[in-house]
DNA sequence: CTGAACGTTCAGTAGAAATTGAACGTTCAG
DNA sequence: CTGAACGTTCAATTTCTACTGAACGTTCAG
C-alpha cells in the first residue's frame, strides 16, 4: 500500500470520527474511494488490518447512510461495496431525515407543553421554523445538484459507473 | 420540574447523542430553550443532577458551537447562559467549517496522490466538486435566513430578545 | 451428504468518552 | 488579610462504543 494512499485513507478515519462515526468506517470510505474496482469484506479486512465482523458492520454502515453500494459479480457469492454513485443526494437525504427527527421532537414538544411556558414554546417554535426552512432548502440543493449532474460535464466529475466485468 | 418538560429535556439530550454530542449538552439545549431567563452554572447543576464540572465544559461546548451564548448581570460575579439569538446562522456556520475540513483533506490528498491513481483521483475530485457546491449553497442560506428573520415576522419566531433585568 | 466459502451476529474485551469530586486560581466583600 | 463564591481543570472512575474472534446459518460445489 502507497504511502500517501495510507495517509488518505487514516485523514478520512479521523474526519469520520470528528463527525461522530467509527473511525473504522471513514477510513473504508477512503480505501473504496482510491481502489479502481469494487471491493469484498476480505479485501477491505485485509488491506485495513481489521477483522471481517468490524468490515461487515462497518460496510453496512456505509451503505445505511449512503456513502457505499453494496453491488455483486456474476458467478461470485461475495458482496462487494463501492463508493456510492449518487452519494450526494443519498447524503443530502440522510441530512434531511436527522433533522426531520428534531423536527418531531419539537411539535411533540409544543403538543404537550402547557400554555404558561410563554417563551420556552416561543423559542422551540423558532427552532422548528429555522429547522423546516432548512428541509426545505436541502430539497432545493438536491434538485439543484442533480440538474449540475446530469449537465455536460466540461471538466469531468463522476463518482462512480467505471464498468467492471 | 414539570413532567413534560423533563420529557422534552430528555430528549433533546437524546437527539444530541445521535448527533455524536454529549447526551448532557443537548439536556442543558433543553432546559436552556424553556427557562424564562439565563441560567448560572449552578441552575443547570442543579435542575439537571450533574456536577458543575460537567455543567461548565458542556456549557463551553455549546458556546463553542453557536448553540449557546454566555451572558452576565449587572452586580453578579456569575456567568449565566441563555440560547444563542443567532444559533441558526452560527450552526450553519460551524457545517460549513467542517465541511471545510473535509475539503482541504481532499486537497491535500490530490497533491500527494500519484497520478497513476487516475481513478481514484477521479472520485476524490468530484467529492470535492460537491462539498465545494454544497459550502456556496449554505452561503445562500444563510443569506436568505438573515433576510427572512430580519423580516416583519407576522407569525412570531425570534430565539432571544427577552430583555432581562 | 460433506465441507468450504460466505456474511452476520454476539459475548467478551479493549479503548475512548463523559462524569464526578476535589483542588486550584481569581475576585471581591468585609 | 481572610474567607466565601466563582469557573476551570484534572485524576479517578464509570459508562459507552467499537473491535475481535468465534460460532452460526446459508449456499453451493463436488
Amino acid at each position: 500500500m502507497h504511502k500517501d494512499s495510507e495517509r488518505f485513507i487514516e485523514r478520512m478515519g479521523l474526519q469520520f470520527e470528528t463527525d461522530g462515526l467509527p473511525r473504522t468506517a471513514g477510513r473504508i470510505m477512503g480505501l473504496l474511494l482510491l481502489r479502481e474496482a469494487p471491493l469484498s469484506l476480505d479485501d477491505i479486512s485485509g488491506e485495513l488490518g481489521v477483522s471481517k465482523g468490524s468490515s461487515s458492520t462497518n460496510c453496512r454502515l456505509l451503505e445505511s447512510g449512503g456513502w457505499a453500494e453494496r453491488v455483486s459479480r456474476r458467478g461470485d457469492r461475495r458482496d462487494f461495496y463501492q463508493v456510492a454513485p449518487d452519494m450526494a443526494l443519498r447524503s443530502l437525504d440522510a441530512a434531511q431525515t436527522r433533522i426531520k427527527s428534531l423536527l418531531a421532537l419539537l411539535d411533540d414538544a409544543l403538543e404537550s407543553l402547557p400554555a404558561e411556558l410563554e417563551t420556552g414554546r416561543r423559542r422551540i417554535r423558532a427552532v422548528g421554523d429555522f429547522h423546516r426552512f432548512l428541509v426545505s432548502e436541502l430539497q432545493d440543493i438536491m434538485e439543484r445538484w442533480a440538474r449540475i449532474e446530469s449537465a455536460p460535464a466540461e471538466s469531468g466529475s463522476d463518482l462512480g459507473e467505471g464498468s467492471h466485468d
